[in-house]
DNA sequence: ATGCCGAATGATAATCACTATCACTATCAT
DNA sequence: ATGATAGTGATAGTGATTATCATTCGGCAT
């Protein structure tokens, strides 16, 4: 009963086009700038939507909602503290052991979310 | 320079007393139950402060934040999206593997959070 | 004791990401 | 065409958290 009406083809189009891990206002923006008319509610429930759908993943963050395409293997999340960059890493170890705890405890799992913080490779040379 | 006020001795002193996660408000309810008058904004202050000096933990949520007694092991949370329970595990092998992938990527880890959602044993139990 | 200073307090206003409301419109099945 | 269903967009509202600011507290030097 969701529907990939005109408007949520142009937020996935906008986020199929990089890699990015976009926010709404982001999305919103560069909407705008290319001359597409859309409201920013309208961007929340798309976003919203097409996460639901599967087509675009969506991370939580401390404070806000970050959106990132969709067509590429599952991973987590690096953040630096510093500059705010988000590296993407991939450890299928990590998810066995992940299921393995939820078995042990009789828990479903639906979803994960692992955030690793702290100093991306750059900002950690540039610290005294 | 961060002081361990009265107020603030009240609320490490509350927080110590339970194994809950506690969200401001319910601190806040809480000691005004047992007498202390004490600022929501205060609160909040006492709160950042606390796990700044690593009194407490706090653990980030879509929407608030949680805190929890710091004087136990580290562990990480399985969060049931039902019934709204969370649930604590350790697992130290998850732990030396992002470490490992952090290492591979000139990575300085400061801090992480793994968070699992899904139905606990009892809200499985209940579904259809 | 007194005065000073940085930090804390508390009432309240403000912020900010997000959600609800509501009138209107688009799409689809009959 | 008709009605059902979902989407749109402007805007108001929500809720957790943070900023503001006048006041107060706790040490420490005098």
């Amino acid at each position: 009963m969701q529907k990939l009406t005109a408007q949520r083809q142009a937020i996935l189009d906008m986020i199929n086009r990089s890699d990015k891990h976009w926010e709404a206002d982001d999305v919103a923006y560069a909407l705008k700038e290319e001359g597409v008319q859309i409201g920013i509610a309208t961007v929340y429930r798309g976003l919203a939507a097409l996460a639901e759908q599967g087509l675009i993943e969506s991370i939580q963050l401390a404070d806000k909602k970050r959106y990132e395409r969709a067509d590429k293997a599952h991973h987590d999340h690096l953040i630096c503290t510093d500059c705010g960059n988000i590296e993407e890493f991939c450890e299928p170890e990590i998810e066995a052991l992940q299921d393995k705890v939820a078995a042990e405890r009789g828990f479903k799992i639906e979803g994960h979310q692992l955030l690793l913080f702290g100093l991306c490779k750059t900002c950690k040379a540039g610290e005294s």
